[in-house]
DNA sequence: GAAAGTACGTACCTTTTGGTAAGTATAATT
DNA sequence: AATTATACTTACCAAAAGGTACGTACTTTC
């Protein structure tokens, strides 16, 4: 994929002392970013905070993901160690989502920033809509 | 094993009743969380929490970004509140980007999910490194 | 008088993301 | 013997995100 840094240039000295800085695109914490705040893995980690989750149940928890986004997101999730997939091994399958304890501290951070757009919902969604009545008018 | 709403606040009823469900597919949430945690969006955020940046001075700063989405994403900010543009009618032109008091608050929450994932990088990329050897295998 | 500086908008194209539908395995149920 | 249930994967297609390059406006500097 695409790891490398600013085209052209030589990315392995620079590297070592961009790490640690998301601002700096050869940064990997950038990587990591995109699986916590994929549209999908926002949405896991913040259910998986309410407890275990078998795949099915996710399904019906987060409205709209579909099996495949489901499956990558927790795929990518588990990769990074915040997911532990559990699979017993029965006929039909049964396989059960948690969150590892790292998973359980990345997982708080963004509920913290759920929360806080839940709760301040209607006060955005007015700054939107004057926002939008300011531009057309 | 069903309240939605902790983290450390205590969850009333009424609280309930008031927030958003972002695990519901047609809750407004989803769409102000895109943008929070799009890919450039979280890093503005980031960046806008060390103070008034110019635009020219973002794109420096957040390296990797282009032009259009640098405005996009600002836009976006803008529109949900979050970001206060001021134009200085001067040739060339000035523009300046800072968070408004909402801004400043959802990038808190943003800057302590990235810190994390900064302090904790090393492990999460050997929990990588030992996933995927581990499939391999 | 050409070039640079600033903050964009826009057209065009590529890449990534996401959705749909179908397939896989197998035991228990009807 | 067909259906159901579960947790997927894969092929195929549509949509969205993103990048590149160029245009604009006007003044100051070279």
């Amino acid at each position: 994929m695409n790891n490398s840094a600013t085209a052209g240039t030589d990315p392995t000295l620079t590297d070592k002392f961009q790490r640690g800085n998301v601002l700096a695109n050869s940064c990997p914490s950038r990587g990591i970013l995109q699986d916590v705040t994929s549209r999908w893995g926002v949405l896991v980690l913040f259910a998986l905070l309410q407890g275990t989750h078998r795949f099915s149940e996710l399904r019906k928890t987060i409205t709209g993901v579909s099996e495949k986004m489901l499956s990558q997101t927790l795929h990518a999730l588990e990769a990074d160690g915040f997911v532990l997939r559990t699979a017993h091994p029965v006929i039909p399958p049964h396989v059960e989502y948690s969150l590892t304890s790292s998973g359980r501290e990345v997982a708080a951070r963004v509920e913290e920033l759920v929360n806080w757009i839940e709760v301040n919902i209607n006060p955005i969604l007015s700054a939107r809509d004057e926002y939008a009545a300011h531009k057309s008018a």
